[in-house]
DNA sequence: GTGCATATTGTACTTGGGTACAATAGACGA
DNA sequence: TCGTCTATTGTACCCAAGTACAATATGCAC
């Protein structure tokens, strides 16, 4: 069975909380946790307004742990901002604090078999923002790279993130001769006229 | 209490739908529907492989009968892309059309209570992608390209897009002597060292 | 009127990027 | 074995980009 702790500055269970997990375990910190603990565990971690650097150290925390360790961020005043930090530091689930049980049910058993959980609002910034990424990004992006050699791909990214011909050849323990050769034929391959294009080409929507 | 009606090309219910939701209505298509319908309702919608379009399509087609109704994705074969492109159309869940009913259970009870579903892998691509824009992005660069003067951000925005200066030139009407001063400027300005790394830095985000 | 910011242009110079000729060596499949 | 692909390097050359000296004109605030 899966076990619930909970870390709050508060010290204590709130009621709702009590009602979704009676049996929960409650700390003030993460450091205060005991070194071993079950497998099956939810973490459920309570944070106020404004401090998303606290979350932000807190998940991590959790994280070094134990990798695989399940993280649920309680928000008292929930942010899409907030939201994003979290599941970027690999919280599976973000939601109010204050939330029916019902709903915190809902949200656990979600996480428990290995979804997540965020609100509609987060999910639709998300989905805007990303998918051009992902569908012509990672897509084209790759299809580029893909007519290249693995030597080219390297040079041609190190290229793209701005380096000079000298930093790459010392990078890669070549000559700067060698470098303009890997160029030229990656311009050629690509299409481009220069490493700006290149650059253009590749960063647009690699930002991953 | 929140019905099931599952729209599926193989004209019944599979063996887990029907453990999850005894009662389901099941449609051949979104045409077949009848045109009035209960307010709570949940539409299942079973997609193959390969079959984005029609996906696309059935969702929209949903979404205009009721733009509150709430649409899941039971995918033959879960694809990232296609998950996004569900979510972005409007759907609320993304999930294996296989998977235990106990799972879908969740699914449902997910988006019943306002949330949505969808895999980790799925979310952790968004996220990566989606909160940089969002947090740095439009927001940084409006801070960057406001340390300039008008003139200066047409020059700084051109040369980003890999015009040479003398391109720039005859755009703007002046010459390229010119072109070079304000882009001298631009790099003192922003405390890049060329083109390259402007465009870098101006390219990074702004794809939004 | 006196500064200050903006926009414009000139000449001369340095330098990094890119190309045009190359050549050499290893890996690998037909 | 032979050809193709990949990776490497050399010399010489051209050019766009950028800098180091500038100067000039306009508009606006104090």
């Amino acid at each position: 069975m899966t076990k619930d702790i909970f870390v709050t500055k508060l010290g204590q269970l709130l009621a709702g909380w009590q009602a979704l997990s009676p049996e929960a375990d409650c700390y003030k910190t993460v450091e205060e946790l005991p070194t071993v603990l079950a497998q099956d565990v939810i973490y459920w971690l309570h944070v106020d307004a404004n401090q998303q650097d606290w979350m932000r150290e807190n998940i991590d925390a959790l994280k070094r742990r134990d990798f695989t360790s399940k993280v649920i961020v309680l928000a008292n005043v929930p942010e899409q901002q907030a939201a994003m930090l979290a599941f970027e530091r690999g919280a599976l689930g973000y939601t109010h604090a204050y939330h029916d049980p019902v709903v915190l049910s809902q949200v656990r058993q979600a996480v428990e078999f290995g979804g997540v959980w965020l609100g509609q609002d987060v999910l639709r910034q998300l989905i805007q923002v990303g998918r051009k990424l992902t569908e012509q990004g990672a897509e084209n992006i790759e299809q580029t790279l893909k007519q290249l050699t693995p030597r080219e791909r390297e040079v041609a990214v190190m290229a793209a993130q701005g380096l000079s011909n000298k930093s790459i050849a010392s990078e890669l323990n070549i000559t700067e001769r060698t470098v303009k050769a890997h160029l030229t034929a990656i311009f050629e391959r690509i299409g481009v006229r220069d490493r700006l294009q290149l650059a253009i080409r590749i960063n647009e929507r690699l930002s991953s």
